[in-house]
DNA sequence: GGTGATATGTTATATTATAACATAACATTA
DNA sequence: TAATGTTATGTTATAATATAACATATCACC
């Protein structure tokens, strides 16, 4: 799973991802690189496949939408995808913690023989959004 | 938030729900209802929605697809849907355990000031599905 | 029986995702 | 070089998921 070097759709659409300052849907990056020559669902999904393959960036669960990472997740430890999403303003944080995926991986291991993938969601309204300090 | 009584449609929905072994999404429902008077998405979709903010039913978003819900949400805990997801035999089973929460809780307040809905969907392979012990 | 609230029905359409097949780009090597 | 295999990309069509918008019915209450 190491990166030797981004294809050109792929780059476009990672930085696209890293520009952007909410989630963007397969069909938000359609609209937006298709002057730049990604001019199909298949292409695009294609990309995030790659790129959410290699940790490049996220898949939003509850969202059906795109984050670019901004982490680096060295493999080191167990990855678990962990979002605080809030629905007022959109806006998507990455939450890099280990507590909760230790405190995990020895609760998983009563449900699932081999662990794949974990998804950690919360939503609800962020600071800026819910007014008073 | 309290439950007086099941419209038709709803029962029919949650029923079903129970009765199957996986999730089923919005259209596997409406597939077997369809002779049972369910005839349209919306009808489908609202008794869902029904039955999910009720905390009868659960969504899986990384599935889009549904299960009744087989525990007793007291509501004395702040909920967490918690889900282990076999990728083999497609077998969903509902976790209930209060660790996460707890440890959540915490972590939450420095990116959230409200939370309304937190999501965690473990994916893997069940014990059967793994063959050895 | 009229009124308002809630639930349900219906049609159409929006949104998200993939199947299936065609073509290109590129490396390897006979 | 041209034959071959591999990977990436393009293209069309369609599948799968979800909701908007509006019509109708049901039912409680006055």
């Amino acid at each position: 799973m190491t990166i030797t070097k981004l294809s050109a759709s792929n780059l476009k659409v990672l930085a696209l991802l890293q520009r952007a300052a909410k989630p963007l849907s397969a069909y938000d990056i359609l609209d937006k690189l298709r002057r730049h020559g990604l001019r199909s669902p298949p292409t695009v999904y294609r990309a995030l496949d790659y790129l959410t393959k290699h940790g490049l960036a996220h898949r939003i669960e509850s969202l059906n939408a795109f984050v670019a990472c901004h982490h680096h997740h060295d493999d080191h430890y167990e990855h678990m995808s962990q979002f605080a999403i809030c629905t007022a303003c959109g806006q998507v944080q990455e939450i890099e913690d280990e507590v909760l995926p230790r405190a995990l991986s020895k609760l998983n291991q009563q449900f699932l023989k081999q662990v794949h993938h974990k998804v950690l969601e919360i939503s609800g309204i962020c600071g800026d959004c819910s007014g008073g300090a």
